[in-house]
RNA sequence: GCACCGGUGGCGAAGUGGCUAACGCGCUGGUCUGCAAAACCAGUAUUCGCCGGUUCAAUCCCGGCCCGGUGCUCCA
């Protein structure tokens, strides 16, 4: 079964293809670097990563443009501000953009595209569209584009231009347009902003424009999918096809990806509500980066998700079984006592589940089906070890399910501590003092250490010293370090 | 105001014109254990926002209403 997805251009599901030798070719809107990003821009990025992980898992090919919107007017404002040239001001949030992605375990795309490295392009672009007159410099020195010369606009968000007449919400003479829904190109340059000296004259381009050029330079004139969160399709995407189409006479993306916002506690996101977090905020309060990546995830891009702290310990509780469930599996192999005959019915079921979860997959990203799935193959895999039922012949084709899993769930592994390790350094760097105490305390107990006194209890039970090895086990637990005695020995974890 | 999307158990959340309405968490009971914890198993919505309609049959289709969200205004 192929792979489908919804399309925004035409809002119906279609079958995901690609042009070019079996290569997706996709563009994505990354984000403006002025501050941190927060757990709403990553749910997006989230799902860009499920995208891209479900292309490659079902035979694609990829290269993957995500752009860097290097230069905005929040931007210029923060950095004047803070007293930085815009680059130095950027790659700071650059920079903790991408660490923050490794932490949520987001791939990187293929090409990694910034605003400020591609105005050449923008330059060009604007100018070939100057060339037919779709492009015209206004009085100020800024360039805007003619939308009376694209009949297809809004073809993307489903807008009637008809009823957005000139001048019903803007006063036209305000600007030095000549239409009130034409929009800017190119910016002329204001007193003591950074800008550019171009053929168009001293200035910094649009937004929308960026988009275009970056897209372009990496993928042609026409390439297979473009994404973004749910806010961009109007107006950014929508004249994004606009530029590129009127310059190339060629359709832009053929499909159109966009991320529904989410809610936080039922509301939404906003710093006056005071339920606005970054990645940062939540990693600080003791959260894991497994959990927030899992809960993000399990809810189908194309549904309003409500983001809860009670998800995310759910998240994580849920994650907790899985890796238990690994670990078990794992152990099996080198277990003498199991049977050698395969369990056919298990086996079917794996099958079955198998396919259910890339069926999911392929019916536009359902990943809370797909994760449905895997939770059978679990509970079932766990029932047959129980009554010594499990074959030596279904350790594979469980872990297979397992594997096709975590290709694009990506939360098998726990890294956790190390991420929560490197959120508590930077958070002592920049001096926030919002960190939660049972992190520290988590924190101030190495793992030899723990160890050590795990060796003493042990020692301590042989010798049926309970209090003592009791005593141990309390102390490691206020620590966020839980025992477990299993009959193969003790496993510890932290919590 | 106009347009679009959604309202499913204690919570999160799939899904379907008729088969027991997934899955996860939580809760309750059990197995295991020196005791626990952990782990594992089992049970846990006669019911799918409200009111009408279509149909032999609707949570799923249609209409209205209420509530939440998004866009229309360079927020993912």
């Amino acid at each position: 079964m192929a792979m489908e997805l919804f399309n925004t251009l035409g809002s119906r599901v279609e079958p995901l293809s690609a042009s070019e030798n079996n290569t997706l070719r996709m563009y994505c809107c990354g984000p403006t670097v002025y501050d941190y990003g927060h757990i709403g821009n990553f749910r997006t990025f989230l799902h860009m990563d499920v995208l891209r992980r479900t292309a490659r898992l079902k035979g694609f090919g990829l290269k993957h443009v995500m752009n860097i919107t290097d230069v905005d007017d929040k931007i210029i404002r923060n950095a004047t501000a803070a007293n930085l040239p815009i680059g130095e001001y950027t790659a700071k949030y650059e920079r903790a953009f991408f660490e923050d992605m490794d932490a949520l375990r987001v791939e990187r795309p293929e090409v990694i595209a910034r605003a400020t490295e591609t105005i050449a392009e923008m330059v060009a672009l604007i100018e070939r569209l100057a060339s037919e007159d779709i492009a015209y410099k206004a009085e100020d020195g800024s360039w805007y584009f003619r939308i009376a010369r694209f009949p297809d606009y809004g073809k993307l968000s489903g807008k009637d231009l008809e009823g957005i007449e000139d001048g019903a919400r803007v006063d036209v003479d305000e600007y030095e347009k000549d239409a009130a829904r034409d929009f800017a190109l190119w910016k002329a340059v204001k007193p003591g902003e950074h800008a550019w000296e171009t053929p168009l004259g001293t200035g910094r381009p649009g937004w929308h424009i960026e988009c275009s050029a970056m897209a372009m330079k990496h993928l042609g004139p026409s390439f297979d999918l473009h994404g973004g969160g749910e806010d961009l399709a109007f107006p950014h995407h929508e004249n994004e096809i606009a530029q590129s189409e009127c310059a190339s006479h060629q359709p832009f993306a053929r499909h159109w990806f966009h991320v529904r916002f989410l809610l936080v506690e039922g509301k939404k996101m906003s710093k006056s509500e005071g339920n606005f977090y970054t990645l940062r905020d939540l990693l600080l309060k003791g959260y894991r980066a497994s959990a927030i990546r899992f809960l993000l995830v399990s809810v189908p891009y194309r549904h309003q998700m409500n983001f809860t702290f009670e998800g995310l310990t759910e998240s994580a509780n849920a994650i907790e079984r899985l890796r238990t469930f690994a670990r078990r599996i794992e152990a099996a192999g080198s277990n003498t006592a199991l049977p050698e005959a395969l369990n056919a019915d298990l086996d079917a079921l794996v099958n079955e589940k198998l396919t259910a979860y890339g069926a999911a997959l392929d019916n536009d990203l359902n990943t809370a089906e797909a994760r449905a799935a895997v939770f059978d193959v679990v509970r079932a895999a766990n029932i047959a070890l129980d009554n010594s039922s499990f074959g030596r012949g279904n350790i594979a084709p469980v872990q297979g399910v397992l594997q096709a899993f975590d290709a694009v769930f990506d939360v098998l592994t726990d890294r956790d501590a190390d991420v929560s390790k490197a959120a508590v350094a930077w958070a002592k760097a920049e001096g926030r003092a919002d960190i939660a105490p049972e992190l520290l305390v988590a924190q101030s107990i190495s793992d030899a250490e723990i160890e050590a006194l795990i060796a003493e209890r042990t020692d301590a039970r042989k010798l049926r010293n309970f209090a003592r090895g009791d005593a141990i086990r309390n102390e490691l637990a206020e620590k966020g370090v839980l025992i477990e005695d299993g009959k193969a020995g003790v496993t510890w974890k932290r919590r």
